[in-house]
DNA sequence: CTTGCGGTATTGTCTAGGACAATGAAATCC
DNA sequence: GGATTTCATTGTCCTAGACAATACCGCAAG
């Protein structure tokens, strides 16, 4: 037994596994019947037992799967393969135009601060940045570029779950006590916004960034979090007299549920109501989107706003 | 694919009635074939299908079940008798001394906006008692009795699901706002608390009363929003060399997972980190817990940092 | 009347292998 | 080339059975 790895004899049941991985149960067995991996023991009843080494393997495959790797190809495959594998993969893609562009902030240091564990010099850092250009520049130029890179880190395993919570928690703090702070007040002929995700979507960060920007367009903005069931979104726009739904999609959503539940979404919606969906997700990128308005970047919230308003005022 | 029908026959998969009622894919297959309950029908391709009305029976058995009932008793019974049921539960039982005593202040004013879909009345009333009465009262006092009307309005069918998103939106608004503000530094002797949920466990208002009490009282917080992995708090707890870690624990949480889950992390941390679990979930106040601390409420919080620092000196 | 104990009933979760629709990739046609 | 069809992959659902852990109940004894 390797001495530096006190926990080799831990062993862990299908449903914590399940757990830990989030993998499901299901899935786990019937990967062990047609790729042969993962190949747990058994107990003394006949369960499964899952040594700590292949639910460590098992984080990975998971971790390439959300890159949009295949698990035919790829659960077989040897740790050190695999690892390679992730480090191959952020080298070659498309060079992000817009983000990549806006990098002349060193999100490196950032970052370093981040895997030093220094959550207040983060915070701190951040917050001077906040103070000195202001939160427009704040969300375009520091924290819009700085999760996209995160983002990376996490995927070429360079970054910790727990560090990338910490981020995520850090910035989260930071923009809504920006945004409690605005004074702003909605402005006559500003569009009253509703912002959620889908129930697919569990990542807030985009919705506070947008929230932020449209804020200081000076639109009503009602803030219903992530997760919101197609029916109460429409009900919500009702109740509240919603001009506009602000949607949110991070990488992780399933294309086809986005395209599907933006065109169920659109039917529910009284046909005045404009539908904006933005985010890192690629099925907004592709092709053409009929039934929402695609926002490429933060910068193309305050031209939306700006288009609507001109609109609006040339209605009446 | 079906848009015109109406909400009533709406229907669900089994893996959402999972989700949604905090009952496994087994029990339910395991139920249908034991108490005859549910009774779903199949779609084309021979799944089972859910009708609402019947997880809405899910939901009040399963809320049951968490008092103590038994399913055998209680699932095949109609719908009256379980409501019956749990009006003479609510009369007998321990007065949950604390929740139910501060209940002075009237919670359907608040509720009231909340249906009335006055965001803005609702933030400025809130803001106003937090303004009047300090951070601590506001918790305690406000937000803790009112969260769980909330929660109570919603499992009866009176609040809305996108009326519960926009509450708890603007109580996390004002939680952060408040918790951002307050410049009290950590203080010598006073535990670094780790403040997470397990992956199950999506609600984060309850960590964030957390991390306001344990700020009020001088401690070095370290949050990392929701749904962490347990590896990945184990690390955290290294990295950032932490004396306790808090979780929090809703009704929605499987009784089992959070048993197990606590014996794991508990085995991954060092022993003398402490682990402190609080929430509504009713695992936690049934029976003894070996493998944390467990804190009936809010205020409890205060008591075990003042035990912690007293034990803590008498070490030195 | 309470307390402790053993037997019985209940109950959640695991097992096995089979099936199939949804998804992605590859190949064919215009 | 770009659209469309074909083929392989893959997650999730299905049935039916088993069993350990727990809760309850009745009975004996203090």
């Amino acid at each position: 037994m390797n001495i530096h790895e006190p926990f080799n004899n831990v062993v862990l049941s299908i449903a914590a596994v399940e757990r830990d991985t989030g993998i499901g149960k299901d899935t786990l067995r019937v990967w062990e019947r047609r790729y042969g991996f993962p190949t747990p023991g058994r107990d003394a009843h006949g369960e499964r037992v899952y040594p700590m080494a292949q639910v460590e393997k098992l984080r990975i495959i998971k971790r390439l799967m959300d890159q949009g790797h295949r698990p035919g190809r790829i659960v077989a495959q040897s740790v050190e393969q695999l690892q390679q594998l992730s480090q191959a993969q952020v080298a070659s893609p498309q060079p992000l135009h817009q983000d990549a562009a806006a990098a002349h902030v060193d999100v490196r240091q950032y970052i370093a601060l981040l895997t030093a564990h220094d959550s207040d010099g983060l915070r701190r850092q951040l917050n001077q940045v906040l103070a000195r250009e202001g939160l427009k520049y704040f969300v375009t130029d520091l924290v819009a570029p700085l999760t996209t890179a995160v983002g990376d880190a996490w995927m070429r395993g360079e970054l910790e779950v727990f560090e990338e919570h910490a981020y995520t928690e850090c910035v989260t703090g930071l923009l809504r006590h920006a945004i409690n702070t605005l004074t702003e007040h909605a402005s006559d002929g500003a569009p009253a916004v509703l912002l959620t995700t889908f129930p697919q979507e569990s990542h807030g960060l985009g919705l506070l960034m947008a929230e932020s920007m449209l804020t200081l367009e000076g639109c009503r903005c009602i803030a219903l979090g992530t997760q919101t069931p197609l029916r109460d979104i429409a009900q919500a726009v009702v109740a509240h007299n919603i001009d506009v739904v602000a949607l949110s999609f991070s990488m992780s959503m399933n294309a086809n549920h986005v395209v599907d539940g933006l065109g169920e979404l659109r039917q529910l919606l009284p046909a005045k109501v404009e539908l904006w969906a933005g985010g890192q997700c690629a099925a907004l990128q592709r092709r053409e989107q009929t039934h929402a308005v695609v926002l490429r970047d933060l910068v193309g919230i305050s031209n939306e706003v700006k288009r609507w308003r001109k609109q609006e005022a040339s209605k009446s």
